[in-house]
DNA sequence: AATCCGGGGAA
DNA sequence: TTCCCAGGATT
């Protein structure tokens, strides 16, 4: 190994991060243990999620499953339900996927080290890192938005961190920089000091341990680094729902397809290209169903909210119908829906949208 | 390499 | 509005 790729080459920066955690650390309890496990689900959720949005569900998930086995003996829509509203729901079905091979396979310990890791569903390597250094002190480097942006100011690199392929150059660096004697401590403090420090807006420069190395503070490029390009403009998608009803009940279907909200619950659908459903079509689509309905009903205005994604901004319209008779049998197999009353409804994992509709007063 | 997959909080 | 969050899977 060259002397310009060892740790030694910039011993500010490990010594000054592990001096500064101890004192600013927050008290976070997936902080408090080793278990692999414990660790494992607090990483999942954390991916892509603040803190303080993922802290309530960790507390959850690690209360109504403390083993791996209580997790993976689970019910998915169970476990579904009680990732509701945390978003990224291909990770609670990968979570779950896991921790039945965990548990089947494996004997309920998890893989052992870094490569070991990498193979679960739902873990990358970001997610790896982090489990091997915190759970087993593996010395591997952590690579989240957090170390890209710590890493772009101190050390000047302006590669554009949305592209795959300036990984390496931060990966590269990072893996030299992390410290042998203390890889979890080091990956924690990295971490920690770009959530609260060397913050995206706004960092607190004034009081900045790095500031006399930091290349960014020094020439005057904190606002521009690190460099990221932009994400393309969300799409824009109209949902038309119909809720059907008939005396108690009312109609749902599971999401299966692979789209938006994969595994989740919500009403009969029509999906169309522009704001405006024309009633004529409203009326056919719900004859299409096999549904007598009470013509009445659906000259009701339609209930209207917008939901925005990362990539769609969703705008929907419900449109309560009553029926005059259940739906036939043919009409709930050819269409996935099927009957259930509000108790279960409540326990049915939904998405945001829908949550919110279920949940307006007078409902 | 590009695209898809949620939801919330902050400014 | 815009940004970004303890990313990963798929194509």
């Amino acid at each position: 190994m060259t002397s310009h790729s060892s740790a030694l080459a910039h011993p500010f920066f490990a010594s000054a991060l592990l001096n500064w955690y101890p004192r600013h650390r927050r008290d976070l309890p997936w902080r408090h243990t080793r278990d692999p496990y414990a660790i494992w689900l607090s990483e999942v959720i954390l991916q892509q999620t603040r803190v303080k949005q993922g802290l309530p569900y960790y507390l959850d998930f690690v209360t109504t499953y403390p083993t791996v086995q209580q997790l993976a003996a689970a019910p998915e829509d169970e476990v579904m339900r009680h990732w509701q509203g945390l978003g990224y729901y291909s990770r609670a079905r990968n979570m779950h996927h896991t921790a039945k091979q965990v548990t089947s396979e494996f004997g309920g310990q998890f893989p052992g080290s870094y490569a070991g890791l990498l193979q679960l569903k739902g873990v990358g390597q970001y997610t790896a890192a982090a489990i091997a250094s915190f759970a087993y002190d593996e010395q591997v480097a952590v690579l989240d938005g957090n170390v890209y942006r710590v890493l772009a100011r101190v050390f000047g690199i302006s590669a554009d961190i949305a592209a795959p392929a300036s990984r390496k150059v931060f990966q590269q660096l990072a893996d030299t920089l992390i410290p042998a004697a203390s890889p979890a401590e080091f990956n924690q403090a990295i971490m920690e000091f770009g959530a609260i420090q060397c913050t995206p807006v706004k960092p607190d420069c004034l009081f900045c341990p790095l500031q006399g190395q930091c290349f960014a503070f020094q020439h005057g490029m904190v606002q521009e680094l690190p460099v990221k390009s932009k994400a393309k403009a969300a799409r824009t998608r109209y949902f038309h729902y119909m809720v059907l009803r008939y005396d108690d009940t009312i109609y749902l279907r599971k999401r299966t397809d692979k789209d938006i909200w994969q595994g989740l619950y919500d009403f009969a659908l029509t999906e169309t290209d522009s704001p405006d459903l024309p009633p004529t079509d409203l009326l056919d689509a719900v004859e299409a169903l096999g549904g007598k309905l009470d013509t009445s009903s659906v000259s009701e205005p339609a209930y209207a909210a917008r939901h925005v994604l990362s990539h769609q901004k969703v705008e929907a319209r419900f449109h309560p119908v009553w029926l005059e008779a259940p739906l036939p049998v043919s009409a709930l197999t050819a269409t996935g829906l099927a009957a259930f009353t509000s108790p279960e409804i409540e326990q049915l994992p939904k998405a945001v949208l829908i949550s919110n509709y279920l949940g307006r007063p007078g409902f």
